[in-house]
DNA sequence: AAATCATTATAACGACTGTCATAGATCAAG
DNA sequence: CTTGATCTATGACAGTCGTTATAATGATTT
C-alpha cells in the first residue's frame, strides 16, 4: 500500500516560500498560493503576498507584468500540478488507496491549519467575479480541475469500470472532497472529510465489487 | 413525485431585492445573499449591496449596528432556511425525489445565471478569514449547514437506513452538491452537476435496495 | 573599466473599502 | 401644533487596494 501520508510531496510543512535559496518569482508564486487557501481571492493583496515571500512589492510587477491575475493564475497552476501529480501517483495504486490517500491529504492541510486552510484552486472558482481580467484565473482553474479528472479517470477504468462511469465517479470524488473541505471550515473540525471519506470508500468498493464478479465468472 | 422545480420558492427568479414593497432591511438582506452568491464574501462591500438594494448606504448601519458581519450574516441564515424549508419540504417524499430536487434547484441558478452563481452559505465558507469579526459569520454558515443535515438525514433514516449511515449520508450529498456547484463555476457548464447527481442518485438506489432486500424476506 | 541588463527601493496615483458623524426629512403620538 | 423617534441624506475619516513611474542598486558581460 502507498504510503498516503507523504504530506510533503505535494505541500510542504516548512513552505519555502520564504527560504532565501529559492528564488523571489517562485516564493512569490508559493506565497500567494498558500494565502489563497487561507484567505480566498479577493481577501489576498498583492502586497500581503509579497511581504510574505519577502519580496519587494515592485519586484511583483517585474516577474508578473500582467498583475495580480498571472499571480493569481500561476499559483492556482503550480497547486493544481502538485495535486495532479500527487493524484497520479497514488491512484496508481488503485481508486481505494488512491481515494484514501487524496482524503489524508486535505485531512492532513485541515488539521495543520486548524481548519483554516482550503484548496487554492477551489478558493478561486468560489470568489472570481467572472469579469473580465479574471478570465485567465478560471482558465487556470478549470485546467486544474482537469487535470485532476484523468488519472482517477484512468484509475477506475484500469479497475474495469466503464470509461463513462469512470468519469463521472471522477468528478463525483473531486467534488465531494471539495465540498467537504468547505464544510470543514466552516465547522471547525474534519468529521464532514471523514464523514465523506467513509462514503466514497463503500461506494469504490461497491462499484469495484460489481467489476470483480462480472469479471472472473 | 414533487414537483421539483418550483424553483420560485426558494429563490425567486424576480428577486424582490428593489421591489419597493419589501421593507428597506429585508431588501438589502436580499442583496447581499444574492452579491454573496454572484461575486464571494470580500467582493461584496456594503457600498454596492445598498445600491442594488436601492436603499441608502445610512441606512445599511442603522438597520445593522453590526456592520458588514451582522449583514453578511443575516443573509447566510436567511438563505440557509430558504434550502433548510426546500429541503425539508423535497426530501419529505423519500431520499431520491429529495435529491432530484436538491440537484434541479441548483442547476436552475447555474443556468439563469450563466454557471457565474453558487451558493451564498459556501461563499463565506470559502472566503472568510476566520478572524476575529468573522465569528458570527462562521456561525451562521455553520447554523445553516447543520440546518441542511437534519431533513436529508430523517429522510434517510425513515426509508430505513441507520442513522450513522444516514448521517454520513447527509454530509455526502451537501457536500458533493456543492462541490460541484463550485465546478460548474469554473467550467462554465452544468456537466459536473449532471454527473455528480447521476451517481448520488445511483448511490441512494444501492443503499436503499439493501434495505429493501433486508426489510422484506 | 565601461556599459548593459536585471532587480530593488520609494513614492505616489486614483479608486475603493468599512465605518461613522451629523444634519435633514418623515411621521406617529401626545 | 409640537415633541420625539425613526429613517434618510450627505460627506467625510483613515485605511487598503491594484498599479505605475522613476530612481537607485547590483551583477554580468563586453
Amino acid at each position: 500500500m502507498i504510503s498516503m501520508l507523504d504530506y510533503d510531496d505535494c505541500y510542504s510543512k516548512t513552505m519555502p516560500m520564504n527560504d532565501s535559496a529559492v528564488d523571489p518569482r517562485q516564493r512569490l508564486v508559493l506565497a500567494a498560493a498558500d494565502m489563497l487557501r487561507q484567505r480566498g481571492l479577493n481577501a489576498t493583496s498583492v502586497r500581503e503576498v509579497a511581504k510574505l515571500a519577502q519580496a519587494p512589492l515592485g519586484s511583483t510587477y517585474h516577474y508578473f507584468p500582467g498583475g495580480k491575475p498571472q499571480l493569481i493564475s500561476e499559483a492556482v497552476q503550480l497547486s493544481g500540478e502538485q495535486v495532479a501529480r500527487y493524484l497520479t501517483r497514488t491512484f496508481a495504486a488503485g481508486p481505494r488507496d488512491g481515494l484514501l490517500a487524496f482524503v489524508a491529504l486535505w485531512r492532513q492541510l485541515l488539521q495543520d491549519k486548524a481548519c483554516r486552510a482550503g484548496c487554492p484552486v477551489m478558493a478561486v472558482a468560489a470568489d472570481d467575479s467572472a469579469a473580465d481580467d479574471d478570465a485567465p484565473m478560471l482558465a487556470a482553474v478549470a485546467a486544474a480541475i482537469r487535470a485532476w479528472q484523468q488519472p482517477l479517470g484512468d484509475s477506475l477504468v484500469t479497475a474495469g469500470l466503464p470509461a463513462a462511469r469512470a468519469a463521472r465517479l471522477a468528478t463525483l470524488l473531486i467534488a465531494a472532497v471539495e465540498g467537504a473541505i468547505l464544510l470543514c471550515r466552516a465547522q471547525g473540525n474534519t468529521t464532514a472529510l471523514d464523514e465523506v471519506a467513509e462514503e466514497l470508500r463503500l461506494l469504490l468498493d461497491n462499484a469495484l465489487a460489481g467489476v470483480a464478479a462480472q469479471g472472473e465468472p
